[in-house]
DNA sequence: TATTGACTTAGAGCAAACTCTAAGTGTTAT
DNA sequence: ATAACACTTAGAGTTTGCTCTAAGTCAATA
């Protein structure tokens, strides 16, 4: 699968996957005899593995991290199940912020709502609850 | 109050605090006779939801643009709404993302322990699922 | 065969959201 | 009253994660 396939199919530039693999986030792609890049299947699963994990917000430099160690061989297991319970505390965490935000968000634009029907704001702005 | 003690209030710096004033994060604050901040209630109530929407990950841009509809009276009341429900959208978005990336950190996760337990690795890390 | 177009690299540029610096003013404790 | 420290502003610098540019190689088609 050449890079510009891989770009259609996950819907991301070719510039981010060339970059994605530049700074380590995924292993070496395969390449054509003349270097030019020929995605595996293997190589479409880390792309798709980074991309999960980015769009989740986690940083660039985990992946990279979480990459190198499974380059590196069986031994770094241990240390891999560290990383990746960081990263779901990380995540549980952030989860968190966006379900309190999002009741803030539901109760304010409840009240708007009632304000657009009947004309009448029902609070106070400055609450800002 | 003031940016001192705000800024140890909600562990956020001063430097952060001047900042969301400065691009119209938050309404301009209530300053002393010297022109010192002196943060009242309703200050502080501005920088609150300010830290939760950014604590989120929602734009900066969509904060100010909600405290310049506020600060324009109450005809703007459905475009006020119209902007919390677009954020809405992208933190029940943001939140799935999440939950994906989630669901996927488990199954590594529980994977890993096996292995760390067993001593085998009892999946081809390759499959990346 | 020439030219079009996809690919390559190295490295510069950019946007968002802070974060820091410099230079100066105000306030308070000794 | 003078040192120490908090405050002020304007503007520069930093980090992250891309995104673009330039200069060149390679492959296929008119």
């Amino acid at each position: 699968m050449t890079i510009k396939e891989v770009s259609e199919k996950f819907n991301i530039s070719q510039d981010t996957l060339r970059y994605y693999e530049r700074v380590g986030m995924i292993p070496h792609v395969t390449r054509t005899a003349s270097g030019i890049r020929d995605y595996q299947k293997e190589d479409l699963a880390w792309v798709e593995l980074a991309i999960c994990m980015r769009s989740a917000g986690l940083p660039v430099e985990a992946m990279i991290e979480y990459v190198e160690l499974t380059q590196d061989g069986d031994y770094t297991i241990p240390t891999r199940l560290q990383l990746l319970k960081d990263q779901r505390e990380i995540l549980l965490n952030q989860k968190e912020k966006i379900e309190a935000t999002l009741n803030r968000l539901n109760y304010k634009i409840n009240r708007y709502e009632i304000a657009v029907k009947t004309g009448v704001l029902s609070w106070k702005e400055e609450e800002n609850v």
